[in-house]
DNA sequence: GGATCGGCTGCATTCGCTTGTACGCAGTGA
DNA sequence: TCACTGCGTACAAGCGAATGCAGCCGATCC
């Protein structure tokens, strides 16, 4: 059906066939083993033909054939990143995204491996990955920002192939991951609040089939233990229009709190908003803590007091976890440690 | 140096080799053509042979191996995004990247694609980029928000690869490419200021070796000129630091400036910090427009008027086009239509 | 001077799949 | 009954590169 050109609209010299080995060697003169050879860079090539193979090689703009090669080694070169995308529709900014398939990618090429971007998102599309991974197109695969419902990390973790984590799982022992101490971040940012004598501190929390959500949740709940506070609590996803919803939940819940600590700080962000379309002045009426210190977070009025999580850091972290997987065959998990910033809003 | 795993520490059973195409044929009693057959798709397979092929493939759990398939038909299924990456240590959470990686993605693994993430940063990983394309590994490439000295478009374009472009690029006619109307765009929100009767109107502009921010900044000169105001130029990187301060550098150009135009929201963003921490209240010393519309717009104090660029669309539209351009051997660019979005900051 | 050795090369096989082609079989018309 | 269609199937030839193995060479040793 394809082929040939007949009299598509591409017109002139259809992209003659790219050299192979066997061109290279034809020129050099020389037999395709001690081309690949000469390619492969391996050490029991006389200096004489390396030159003369180099010579053709470049003459021709040879560059050798991904797929070829791959069949014949098994191997890929290649790394999945597998994202969860939110539904359809809610195409958002998601800075977490950005951040992280960003240092990802990075840290990937600078290994020297190329980068596989897989959404996973209905369960159509979940089937997909799973046959491409089972494919063989890639070497190994980084899981961002799965829910506790998802069932990929437990089907990846039984292909076999080299898996890990950005972010703890729910499920525990599938797979090593790199993770931030959520638990230790959340809990600072309410023992600031408490700190500063703050009475009734509600918190926004993140969807909780995600265990961020959960440590920070549970942190805040027990750090509120035993100071006579009683906890309240609003649902949000991490997005920012279910923090302004949640504060608008948590107002009308109890008009006279007077901190919150947003589990995000898209959340957070949302939350001022409500926050000053409902005339409350921040943080003299209300504190707001965040999580995360996204860069959106200095930019804020107020600016945002909030948790630092390092995400670069923790997908560079992750990236290399998996590296070490790969080499090695075995990685430990990692916590990166999380530090509270003061700024204006609390 | 690597290979059959002498004593390494992954013991068991070492993934007991997939099953193969042969496989398969020998577990349903017939030739491997046929199994190739029922596996594509192809209707010349009586529907009994078909059913115990069906039968072999879920019982052995057999998936097509992708490098075999990919050699031999000469093509991938996957398609390449390339995204200039900013200078190390400069990670930044924008918020471009995001919704254009995911929209296009979301286009691309709907067509049945698979995504490959290439950042192109460095001047040597801009050689390897090339080298990956000239691989075979993609049969197509979509070149996100590259700046006019970037030669990657120009060596791209020269491989023969199908390749398209987010963005219109400085030199033209090398590709087709999908932008939105900048200078629509531009002239709308400098208008809406000139319509409030402001007297000095500033402008933030982006790098100008990117296409976008040449032609937001040349249509505010040109709706400018003829008012009798002179043009107050700033320049920025897109970034929000940069927008901040080249608002601090504004300010200090002209102290009774009255209103400034940013050519993204980002920089907008940052120049709303500084006119709050220079003390002039926004819109009533100054007002400040923005271009883009991304969502934070909308969580601003007070909420960021803007022009709305459909950059989901952009993305989608883009990678239709590279669609259009792998089916028909042609396609022709888009200009998409911006759109003024009055909220409380002018 | 002849056997041995080590370093390089080239040959042939292999990876797993697609596809052009030859061929078998049953059904049809003469 | 036989040649003729046609539909479907099996066979075999690649796709382009990596690699174990054999063989060639000159150099070394006795």
């Amino acid at each position: 059906m394809l082929g040939n050109a007949p009299l598509g609209p591409i017109e002139g010299v259809r992209a003659m066939r790219r050299p192979t080995l066997h061109a290279v060697a034809a020129r050099a003169g020389v037999s395709k083993s001690s081309v690949s050879r000469v390619i492969n860079g391996e050490p029991t090539v006389a200096a004489e033909i390396r030159q003369i193979v180099m010579a053709a090689v470049t003459e021709l703009g040879y560059v050798p054939n991904g797929a070829a090669r791959n069949l014949v080694t098994q191997k890929t070169n290649t790394i999945a990143i597998i994202v969860s995308d939110p539904p359809a529709g809610l195409v958002s900014d998601d800075p977490m995204f950005a951040m992280v398939v960003r240092a990802a990618s990075r840290e990937l090429e600078a290994a020297g491996k190329q980068v596989s971007l897989v959404l996973a998102g209905s369960d159509e599309s979940r089937a997909r990955v799973e046959q491409y991974l089972a494919a063989g197109h890639v070497d190994g695969a980084m899981l961002v920002s799965m829910d506790g419902a998802d069932p990929l990390p437990a089907v990846l973790a039984r292909t076999g192939l080299p898996v890990v984590s950005h972010g703890r799982l729910s499920t525990p022992g599938l797979m090593p991951y790199v993770d931030n101490d959520n638990v230790g971040g959340a809990a600072k940012a309410v023992q600031h609040l408490l700190d500063q004598g703050r009475q009734r501190i509600a918190t926004i929390s993140g969807p909780l089939d995600m265990t961020a959500a959960q440590d920070r949740l549970n942190a805040y709940r027990d750090t509120l233990k035993g100071t006579g506070r009683r906890s309240i609590v609003a649902l949000g996803d991490f997005t920012r229009i279910s923090g302004a919803e949640a504060m608008r939940q948590l107002l009308d819940d109890d008009p006279r709190l007077d901190a919150v600590f947003a589990a995000n700080d898209l959340m957070a962000i949302g939350a001022l908003r409500t926050l000053r379309e409902a005339g409350r002045r921040v943080p003299e009426d209300v504190a707001v803590v965040g999580f995360d210190d996204i860069e959106a977070a200095l930019y804020t009025a107020p600016a945002l007091t909030t948790v630092r999580s390092p995400m670069g850091e923790q997908a560079a972290g992750t990236t290399r976890l998996l590296l070490e997987l790969l080499a090695n065959g075995s990685a430990d998990s990692v916590i990166l440690p999380t530090e509270l910033v003061i700024r204006e809003s609390a």
